[in-house]
DNA sequence: CATGAATGAGGCTTCATTCAT
DNA sequence: CATGAATGAAGCCTCATTCAT
């Protein structure tokens, strides 16, 4: 249970527009399949078939199942990132409690539009020896919302900046899960507990 | 894609001592693994070999490995269960803040004292077929804080209670899993939290 | 593959009532599940339970599986002889067309009342090894009709013996296993073919 | 006890020649454990064994233990239509008598020729889920058969079919099971029946 | 490079049988 | 003797991965 290994990387760039193509394909169809059936599911014969290769092509692009799996992780965490830099970058200049609004819609967003990947691809993870460059994005995350947090005089801004986004993504998440679909009190509900922890006193109780 | 099976119960309820004992060991067995290597790890055949019987009595006792996994959601979520009753009772007619923060201690206490198991379990339940009982105990346990919350005059209490066990396990189980040992200042991080979602104002501000 | 080990016996005569009671209550437990399930349902536990004895108890009166088998079979046999005893009886000193007559209908009959077991046992006979006494017993029934029929002058009336019994069986069995009711009809159809081997002349042609 | 579920067909048709020659190496394999050890012999190991190949190969190319079974028992059906077929086509226009001879030689080869595979296959057959394809060969046989009948005025012709495949089933197979190798003097004994039932008197009596 | 046939370790489960109580 | 807990060999099957064509 070594979680020192080696990240599995991609086994090799795809130079041409074809082999792009199958490598896009390939991701696609595990991300497919994971959304649909679980990891249970995701077995390597399953994407190929569903990729439209053969399973031989498949084990061109990528060493292993695992390495499959890392990749389309470290897709979701680089839009995740890029995601949040959108907004960070929208909301600079802006009043504390206007880029808190703006960062619970954003992980609203992204889960919703994210469909579930998020969910599976997270506890798979776990299981998954640790990945330089996945882990290189989250710190990277933390540091943007830190940054934002730290420019509004919030103390301890790493700690917070975790703090927060396990804040958002811990409530966001099982309310969609149970198939909340009204977006816009969910994020007010998550607001208020975002502001308290903040900070930020709010207007009126629920009391 | 069935969510409607029968939930795998286990298959004979112990007579003798020995039995007991067995049916014990191979649960206690289960959950080891499972907090050690994850649910890959989890093989009928180790099972059997760290409960130290044999493979036929492991099938004795449980229908299938799902049926093992089923027991133990049980379990955490009856564990679980008591922990807040007990809580209820203790913060009986005390005031809602004193509550939150009890609520949000015991909240931790359970996560640390069943270290990890509660991760594991609660990703491999959402792969399982619907458990009447575990439903019905997760109901209770809405029930139960959503009573507190009500017994405040917290407006539409099983809402709020929802949110508020999503935000307290969404905020003390990633700190906890990255190592926090302070419970106390994570407790009082996540009352910040807490309490700004119920609307209850607090005294200081972090920036 | 050995077809020549010593044919399993029940492991020891019940002495006493009870005990007699508790034998039985196996066999036809057994026989139960055979006609119901077919050979893979025959699982000595569920013999067991079925009888409502405990799987020790089944092991105190039959050393293996296939001894319950066995002993089945042999019920089946004497049962069958008993019937063919008393039809020879019966005809004794009848014309042989009368004689056949009766022992197609003697035939339907113990199919339609043993109602599938026999199906079911012949076949495991085959795979079961040699049993002295069922052989016996199937000798006595072939020298019963070769009797009858050498006493109305048949030629070797040991061959004709088989294949009369072979007749009748293999026509008989697929017509009731298809669901034929109209017995009296069957045995007229059989009777043809029977009277037509012996050399006795039909008097109408289907034609 | 659903009769009705899909009837198992072999997984995929292979492509390649190499693919081909694992197919049959495994029906091959399958046919020669079911003649020599019956049907409890048959284990998806052994065939894999005897065929040369690794189970992986196997469940390449069949679904379950039970579809290959059930792709023999098409085998055999196929092949016991296509000898009813050229034996029908080789008595168009001979009388009946003739026919009737000709069909029961037919018989007897077929059973010589597969060597006992006939019987374990039947049997095996009753457990197996209803087969379309298998099916329907029975029925063509019947047909063919009967329409034998009809040309020669036989009333009945389906039900008479049924009756005189019974018959020389049921005679020949019992007689070449116990060792009989004088397949003419066994034809002989089978045709007085046959006749018999067919209201063709036959000149002499064995009496 | 693509293909897909082949591999085989290893997972889940059954069930005849033994044996301690 | 009865009980039923325990055993474990052995069967079925999956799926990540390799390799000849």
């Amino acid at each position: 249970m070594t979680r020192l290994d080696h990240a599995p990387l991609p086994k090799k760039s795809p130079r041409q527009a074809r082999a792009q193509a199958t490598y896009d394909a390939i991701l696609q169809a595990a991300a497919h399949i994971l959304t649909e059936g679980g990891p249970t599911a995701l077995t390597t014969n399953l994407v190929a078939e569903h990729a439209g290769v053969s399973i031989g092509s498949l084990y061109q692009y990528f060493p292993s199942k695992e390495a499959i799996v890392a990749e389309l992780i470290r897709d979701l965490r680089r839009q995740m990132l890029d995601d949040i830099r959108g907004m960070a970058a929208f909301v600079e200049g802006q009043p504390l409690r206007f880029a808190v609004a703006r960062m619970i819609r954003a992980s609203i967003h992204h889960h919703v539009h994210t469909q579930g990947r998020a969910e599976v691809l997270e506890q798979l993870e776990h299981h998954l020896p640790f990945d330089t460059e996945t882990e290189a994005i989250k710190t990277q995350i933390i540091d943007l919302v830190a940054a934002l947090l730290d420019s509004h005089g919030i103390e301890q801004p790493r700690h917070a900046a975790f703090d927060m986004i396990n804040l958002v993504v811990g409530m966001a998440h099982p309310a969609l899960h149970v198939g909340e679909t009204d977006y816009e009190a969910l994020a007010l509900r998550i607001e208020r507990a975002a502001l308290g922890y903040l900070g930020l006193n709010t207007s009126g109780s629920v009391a």
